[in-house]
DNA sequence: CCCGGATCCTGCTGGC
DNA sequence: TGCCAGCAGGATCCGG
């Protein structure tokens, strides 16, 4: 479920609450949650008893740095993950609770209902330009569970020439792209789709049939939809996605193409398909999102 | 290299 | 009312 906006109004919520708390103890009701960690006690014994310094992000992955642990505590909430933060310890569960950090003063939640999220400890590896790894951190220390994925359009450290090059270099249809976390992270099916309604590009066009001025606006349309879905606290479609204080978001209403097969464009009324890529539902404008050779074609003809 | 498909899960919806 | 297919916001692996 949660792309970059919904994981980053979590990662303010928590910001707001758990900064400076201690962790008293880990709890871990779900083995499958903690199904990457070899040791799953390591949580305990990397963790209780140390302070929660900074709550950071990298595209989708969000992690804990605590202050003298030798891991990060990392989390990445997969299709329906949440984190919830309660100022007091919860009497009761929510069902799928998979893992309860316990804090001085409360605790976090991590809820899961198609357990694709996972918790882990996760040793801090430099940043290959000495830069801070991401949003909420100012080390440039990264995850290495997370050191494969690339930075966010976000990201103010984000090399978008670099990135440009990198995209013009494949063949891959331009939403698998955007998708691929490699490139450029934090994008999902959602904004994905708005981002190539956005800035007009059929979602089916290779990157490298793109020119690096377009890929260079497709990137920058991504910053600029997603930036407006964190000012909105994300996409909240029903219960699944709620930030940590377990409200929804409002940047469902904006949604121009996902999800609104059938609808009239908001740019030229023509009604909106949807199209299986990458296994992936894609909706798009079959009027607005031409594919880059016919634009040729038409450009060309009489 | 590139693509499509399957896979890991649970739960909801819509059609029959 | 019940059943079942299909679908869901992610990520990865495999075969062709």
């Amino acid at each position: 479920m949660p792309e970059l906006p919904e994981v980053e109004t979590i990662r303010l919520g928590l910001e707001r609450h758990v900064l400076g708390k201690r962790v008293e103890e880990v709890v871990i009701h779900s083995a499958r949650a903690v199904r990457k960690l070899a040791d799953p006690a390591a949580l305990e014994d990397d963790f209780s008893g140390r302070r929660i310094e900074e709550v950071a992000r990298r595209g989708k992955f969000l992690w804990f740095a605590l202050g003298g642990a030798p891991t990060a505590f990392v989390v990445h909430l997969g299709m329906s993950g949440q984190l919830l933060v309660h100022d007091t310890a919860p009497r009761e569960l929510p069902r799928h609770t998979a893992v309860t950090v316990v804090l001085d003063g409360g605790a976090i939640l991590f809820v899961d209902q198609r357990t694709f999220g996972y918790v882990h400890s996760s040793p801090l590896v430099e940043t290959p330009d000495g830069l801070p790894a991401g949003t909420g951190t100012r080390l440039s220390a990264l995850p290495a569970l997370a050191s494969h994925i690339a930075r966010d359009p976000l990201d103010p450290h984000l090399d978008l020439d670099a990135v440009v090059a990198r995209m013009g270099r494949t063949s891959s249809a331009i939403k698998r792209v955007l998708l691929d976390q490699r490139y450029v992270s934090g994008i999902g099916n959602i904004y994905a789709d708005e981002t190539l309604w956005h800035a007009r590009v059929h979602p089916a066009t290779s990157a490298n049939q793109l020119s690096p001025e377009d890929l260079g606006r497709v990137v920058r349309t991504a910053a600029e939809v997603m930036g407006a879905a964190v000012r909105l606290g994300g996409t909240s479609f029903d219960a699944m996605y709620v930030n940590a204080e377990g409200q929804s978001g409002y940047f469902a209403r904006e949604l121009r193409a996902y999800g609104r097969t059938g609808g009239p464009c908001a740019r030229c009324s023509t009604p909106l398909i949807r199209q299986v890529l990458g296994g992936r539902s894609t909706h798009l404008c079959p009027r607005c999102q031409i594919s880059e050779q016919r634009a040729q074609w038409i450009g060309s003809g009489p």
